[in-house]
DNA sequence: TGTCAAGGCCAT
DNA sequence: ATGGCCTTGACA
């Protein structure tokens, strides 16, 4: 060993240089003795010291390969996170193919649908038709007279047909409303409008005059009130004109005008009824409808929501949902409408006017610390009927809205005024909490 | 005393 | 689990 052999050579080397007396001797040996001493602890130091080395050696091989291994861990690790970023890039693409997609056949569900109930309408409207000639062919008495009539309508079911079949492709209201619409002094004849009428009515009068034919008699009715509606005439002249190019004889086109034209009184007794409306009325009152029943209603009653509802089971959904979309708008624009859901507000809660049902949850999940999970996308639509299919996706609508998880009261205590924010801590605060939340609602 | 936003309860 | 209704209690 190196020191021992140095200390030892040292010692020597002192001895050859320094002679000892007899005095000296036993000093000598003494010092020998500790000389000895210190050799062997440093033996035993150095000894240590190779264990501890070795140790140490052993402990950092050890680590070394610790480390390599580790090393490979993480090397294994980038790898398959590279793989994993790639597969959910990879997904993300094929989601959003899959995304446009879907949004596009509900495009074309959409067309669909609408082509279809325009050809629902027109099927309907035909067999309205059809029947009002089977009845008027029903009648023995003007049974020639009635066969141009049925001539006429026909003409009148090709014309619909070829306006929905063409380039348009429109509802078969269409021409009706088209005709409506126009002004009386857009007509090409120049014969006056009103002429026209006075002379249909002057001919029925002539011809079935006060008779127990139910459909007639209305027409006059309805005559009578409208004789102090110029618009409303100008309006019937000009569909008459069109119509009565169909045939030559004038006093059967007339008839058939008349018949043809008379549910539409119902829109000339109100002289400013506007475009929709009229559409509207058109919607639940077929041209060329004759049942009586109908038209007694149409007369009698003046319209409103349900009785157009009730109207034309056809036209009921349509109705019902457009007034469920109005209301909706309406209460949304008032801002009755739940944030998170649309449902009805019940009241503040939480911290924001919430329904009732987004109160109860908000206030379970906060009360039993619930954790959710969403099995989507995180992003799941919540509505009045979604809103139960994601509790994750709900809470954190809930928590996006604005509702506050400091007004849960840690003791569960009941009742009174909470005071986590000095917004609430007055009334006047907090109307002008209100008024500040509705106008970021607003915006 | 009335209001209203908390928590509680319970039928579904 | 949900959601409608009830009870409570601070505050104006
Ligand atoms: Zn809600
Ligand atoms: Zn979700």
């Amino acid at each position: 060993m190196e020191p021992r052999s140095f200390v030892t050579r040292s010692w020597r080397s002192l001895q050859s240089q320094h002679r000892p007396t007899g005095g000296e001797n036993l000093r000598r040996a003494v010092h020998s003795e500790k000389m000895d001493e210190i050799d062997q602890s440093h033996k035993r130091v150095c000894v240590n010291l190779e264990k501890a080395t070795q140790c140490i050696t052993q402990a950092l091989q050890r680590e070394v390969a610790r480390n390599q291994e580790l090393c490979v861990l993480i090397r294994r690790m980038e790898e398959r996170e590279a793989e994993l970023g790639q597969s959910l890039a990879e997904e993300a693409e094929s989601n959003n193919q899959l995304r446009l997609e879907i949004e596009e056949l509900q495009k074309q569900l959409e067309e669909k649908d609408n082509s279809l109930s325009k050809a629902n309408q027109t099927v309907t409207s035909l067999t309205k038709e059809l029947h009002c000639v089977q009845q008027l062919q029903s009648r023995p008495s003007s049974h020639g007279r009635f066969q141009e009539v049925d001539e006429c309508l026909q003409l009148g079911g090709i014309q619909l047909k070829l306006e929905q079949s063409g380039p348009s492709a429109c509802s078969p209201l269409r021409s009706e409303q088209l005709v409506c619409v126009q002004t009386p002094g857009s007509s090409t004849r120049n014969t006056p409008p009103v002429c026209l009428i006075k002379r249909e009515e002057e001919e029925e009068e002539e011809e079935e005059g006060g008779g127990p034919e139910a459909p007639v008699c209305l027409i006059k009715e309805e005559e009578e009130e409208e004789d102090d509606d110029g618009a409303g005439h100008g309006l019937y002249c000009q569909s008459v004109v069109e119509r009565s190019d169909l045939t030559t004889e004038e006093n059967k086109t007339e008839l058939i005008q008349a018949l043809l034209l008379a549910p539409r009184t119902q829109a000339q007794t109100s002289v400013s009824a506007s475009t929709s409306r009229v559409i509207r009325q058109k919607k639940t009152s077929p041209q060329t409808s004759l049942v009586s029943s109908d038209r007694q209603r149409l007369l009698e009653a003046p319209v409103s929501k349900d009785e157009a509802k009730g109207a034309d089971p056809r036209t009921a959904p349509i109705f019902s949902d457009l007034m469920r979309v109005m209301e909706m708008a309406g209460q949304e624009l008032a801002g009755d409408l739940c944030p998170v859901c649309g449902d009805k507000v019940s009241g503040f809660h939480y911290g924001v006017k919430t329904c009732e049902s987004c109160k109860s949850f908000f206030k379970r999940t906060a009360h039993t610390n619930k954790v959710y999970n969403c099995v989507k996308s995180q992003n799941c639509r919540i509505d009045k009927i979604l809103r139960q299919q994601c509790a994750f996706c709900r809470f954190k609508k809930c928590l996006g809205v604005g509702m506050r998880l400091e007004a849960i009261r840690a003791g569960r205590v009941r009742g009174g005024r909470n005071k986590f924010s000095p917004m609430y801590s007055t009334q006047k605060n907090h109307k002008r909490a209100l008024c500040h939340q509705d106008k970021e609602w607003g915006s």
